[in-house]
DNA sequence: CTGAAAGCGCTAACAC
DNA sequence: GTGTTAGCGCTTTCAG
């Protein structure tokens, strides 16, 4: 009824019982036909090992944590795939994926979690770019590896999505087009303060591409709201009359400028490009038209930062792995060439 | 260096290490005076018990295991919603949430995880009406509970949207608004057939929602895509031009609708309404209108299917809970008082 | 009310 | 090549 433990399958194949250990983990040369009996046995008896008993003794649980923040806006689809990206990883390593929601600083929390000693290491999530839970990690001495990077991730292991680069892209594409006025769209102030990561590097992305290609940047910051993102779209048309095509961080605020351009006559791509930054397909093709984006490559992020993990967990000399990845280009309806601003019809203001 | 251990505070407190396990799990009493000087022991120590240890003794691991499949399509809002509410419901039970991604046939490799000894019960996602991993589960004996529920879940735990009362909501609605020819749009027959539950469930729950409200129920399966929702609509629209009213299923469908309707002529709210069923906010709000929708529980769901499964674990008599939540009515804009199909102007159909 | 000691199922010396 | 055995850090009888 209970599960064989592996005395039994010792018992059964004559065998010592730490032959069967060896035999199972490799640790130690055994005979093909041994080997060849123990293994039967195994199978015989369905046998598996027991996870608790094998972590008990060899110090390794084969069990690390995700550790994500109970954000107060939720996760998107992005976040989803880090997880199951993560998590189909960890399970092909031989791993196991334990989930942590932790307040950004409940950092005590976190230490008394770390020091049960159940996992081997921690994968963190949603890095800000300062933030306690890595200085806490680094101080406990957990080995770790993180989706998104702080300020200055100098010796730590990440991958990450490029958002310098992301911005580039999408500046180029836009410019391809034939846009010279192009405006960026951010999330909040208050996000970018904070030290939202995402948010202030494709800031900086832009700002440097947008310079580059010898273009004038404009940027707003935005709430994440429908409603914020047409309030700031028609502050922003107001003040740059001309500009033809805008790259948006914001998801839901892009839906709002989306429809404030839709209510003052103005058709997308026609007389408005707009381009999505770091978006996911799901949310791409929610609008209308579906929004040409640039999406994350979310689940090779997850299974990145569980193979950096385990590499550091498994290899005797810690490497560091940095990576940044690129988002993809998906070609959708919001981005075309660019209008003349002098031939477009003047937005029809639609609020008071 | 290392962490402290049980021995370690016994020593500091001056009694017997096994004083300090019964100190610390209340499993007999302990006098006041010792049960301080251990604690203080614990506290000078920073000492946390070593899960993998505990767990060995005494044959309960305090983790449990998240089971999702690795969907085709990709996960959701809805079911990363139901993901971290099921982490922080594990967490406050003081239980470790493993994730399991698994095929939903891969049921020896379930069988294997399980037989690890490694977790103390399995939570499953995305039930099927026929599912043969909770075969596999009762078969083997773990405890389980699920999210979601076969089509006879007899004497099983679950929670799960309750989608006959979803439709219901979504018809009470809109015929209060005044429609009388409503349509509802499913997913796609092969899911339909394959027995996905909110697809047969929810088919079910208009059938006699429409039929009690003396309604003639009109239903279109579809592919979950924007286009096969445009196409899908299209020939609705010819079949019965004098629908005014949809309840969708299918949320890249719905954009299809969407689509066309415009392409075609017409306004939404004005000329046509959309419900969207079982639909998260975050969804919802992408889309121009906004969604008026019926938005499950999510977290909540995943908070009692934790709960219903530690319940099972921790209580000696087994108690069978079934839950349905009902979803939750958000009026948005894409629904609103019916229209005069007579006066709607014609759809001017856009495809061949 | 408290202590001593026997495991839980496995790994990894240490022997041969 | 294989066997023997001492733990890993805790729970839980069994004695007092």
């Amino acid at each position: 009824m209970s599960a064989p433990t592996m005395q039994e399958v010792a018992k059964r194949a004559n065998v010592a019982l730490s032959t069967v250990s060896y035999a199972l983990n490799g640790t130690r040369p055994v005979s093909e036909e041994t080997r060849l009996r123990i293994s039967r046995a195994m199978s015989d008896l369905g046998y598996q090992p027991h996870a608790l008993a094998r972590g008990l003794a060899s110090k390794r649980s084969h069990i690390i944590a995700l550790l994500f923040p109970a954000l107060p806006r939720g996760l998107g689809a992005t976040e989803l795939e880090f997880v199951t990206g993560a998590a189909e990883a960890a399970q092909r390593c031989g791993y196991h994926l334990v989930l942590w929601p932790t307040e950004i600083h409940g950092v005590s929390e976190l230490q008394q979690l770390v020091r049960q000693s159940l996992v081997d290491g921690v994968l963190v999530m949603e890095v800000r770019l300062s933030d306690d839970r890595i200085e806490l990690l680094r101080q406990i001495g957990v080995p770790f590896s993180m989706i998104g990077r702080p300020s200055d991730p100098a010796d730590m292991s990440f991958a990450d999505i490029d958002f310098e680069q992301t911005t580039r892209d999408a500046v180029a594409y836009l410019v391809q087009l034939g846009h010279r006025q192009i405006a960026f769209l951010n999330h909040s102030e208050e996000l970018f303060n904070a030290g939202y990561g995402a948010s202030v590097r494709a800031a900086a992305g832009f700002e440097q591409a947008a310079r580059d290609a010898g273009l004038t940047p404009i940027t707003r910051f935005c709430g994440d709201t429908a409603l914020a993102g047409q309030e700031v779209f028609e502050e922003l048309i107001r003040a740059h009359p001309d500009v033809t095509a805008l790259a948006s961080m914001n998801e839901r605020a892009t839906v709002g400028v989306m429809q404030a351009a839709a209510t003052g006559g103005w058709k997308i791509p026609d007389d408005l490009s707009v381009v999505s930054l770091v978006s996911s397909a799901r949310v791409a093709e929610m609008t209308l038209p579906p929004l040409t984006a640039l999406t994350p490559q979310s689940a090779e992020l997850g299974r990145l930062g569980v193979e950096t993990l385990i590499g550091q967990l498994e290899e005797d000399h810690i490497e560091l792995v940095q990576r940044l990845l690129p988002c993809r280009l998906v070609i959708r309806g919001s981005a075309g060439p660019s209008p003349d601003p002098a031939r477009r019809s003047p937005l029809t203001a639609a609020s008071d």
